[in-house]
DNA sequence: ATAGGGTTAG
């Protein structure tokens, strides 16, 4: 639990306190003996399954999802790619990795990729800029009889917008809405990037207008990714009336906005008007970031003007 | 029980 790089997550240490509370004391001491010899060796997930095996708990679907996501997190995308084909039965390269039950007995023992694997590996995929292989992960779900989920097409969403292919995004999107699956949020942010990173600020304006509409709060990020398309477009009257909407809406200005809003101003040659917002975010207790004021010397380097840019 | 999620410069 305390090796490696990443923090357990509160829920994932309520699994193993769970996991731990069903032993008994021996079995607490291996367990406990496992985890400070693993802080030694690299082979942790290995070890940690050995101990399992050792003390008779037999590992799940949601083990060997968890193992995925960490092999995810840490980078090991082969392992992750593995362990998932070994779930789905396929036989594996026979490997380290396979010593301790990553290979088609999983299969024996019950065990199956659930849509969260799926999720894993769509995700993983998008990650690794192969959507087209994403994609036929979905199709593989859905000749099976599972139905993706509202995770599933978050993943896709957010993958597609983030490499410009709004047409894909929206096409998702209405899918979704046949389904009945509500979009959260987070899909509709998506959805205001594309569009502002591809100059559609029409579309990008009636689609906040659209979720207001819905009810669907409009939040930080979604107006900040809204702000930079305005902003990018050459429009500081629509991306500074944002800003008043959004003290309307109670949704506080964080030091993103104030750079987008600098940056643009900057781009317009406008350096000392952006650098009243400097004072002005600090002002409402915004702290300014390396951001800040790289954008502004940066804008006074493009004039020239190298004193100013050393008063910044 | 495990899984996804967004914004700013250069």
């Amino acid at each position: 639990m305390t090796s490696g790089n990443v923090m357990p997550k509160t829920k994932t240490c309520n699994e193993l306190l769970s996991l731990f509370s069903k032993l008994n004391r021996t079995e607490r001491a291996w367990v406990l003996y496992a985890d400070m010899f693993r802080l030694k060796i690299k082979s942790s997930v290995k070890e940690f399954l050995g101990f399992m095996e050792i003390l008779g708990i037999k590992p799940t679907v949601v083990t060997y999802s968890t193992i995925i996501h960490g092999f995810c997190l840490r980078g090991r995308v082969g392992g992750a790619h593995m362990i998932f084909s070994a779930m789905k039965g396929r036989a594996v390269q026979p490997d380290s990795y396979t010593a301790f039950g990553y290979s088609d007995e999983m299969v024996k023992k019950g065990i199956m990729p659930t849509v969260s694997s799926y999720n894993l590996l769509i995700h993983e995929l998008f990650m690794e800029a192969r959507a087209s292989e994403a994609d036929c992960m979905v199709r593989e779900m859905e000749e099976k009889g599972m139905v993706p989920d509202a995770i599933t097409y978050n993943i896709l969403i957010n993958g597609y917008c983030r490499s410009g292919n709004a047409k894909k995004a929206f096409i998702l999107c209405d899918e979704v809405l046949r389904k009945g699956i509500e979009p959260t949020k987070e899909t509709y942010t998506s959805l205001i990037y594309v569009l502002s990173k591809r100059k559609g600020m029409n579309e990008a304006d009636d689609l906040l207008e659209k979720i207001l509409r819905k009810g669907v709060l409009a939040d930080l990020v979604m107006l900040n990714a809204l702000i930079d398309g305005h902003c990018a477009n050459g429009n500081m009257e629509r991306a500074f009336s944002l800003l008043r909407e959004m003290d309307k809406m109670k949704v506080h200005p964080d030091e993103v906005t104030y750079n987008t809003l600098m940056q643009g101003r900057c781009r317009a040659g406008k350096v000392e008007e952006a650098r009243e917002l400097l004072d002005e975010m600090k002002r409402r207790g915004i702290k300014p970031d390396y951001i800040s004021y790289n954008t502004l010397i940066s804008g006074h380097n493009k004039r020239g003007d190298m004193n100013d840019a050393f008063k910044v």
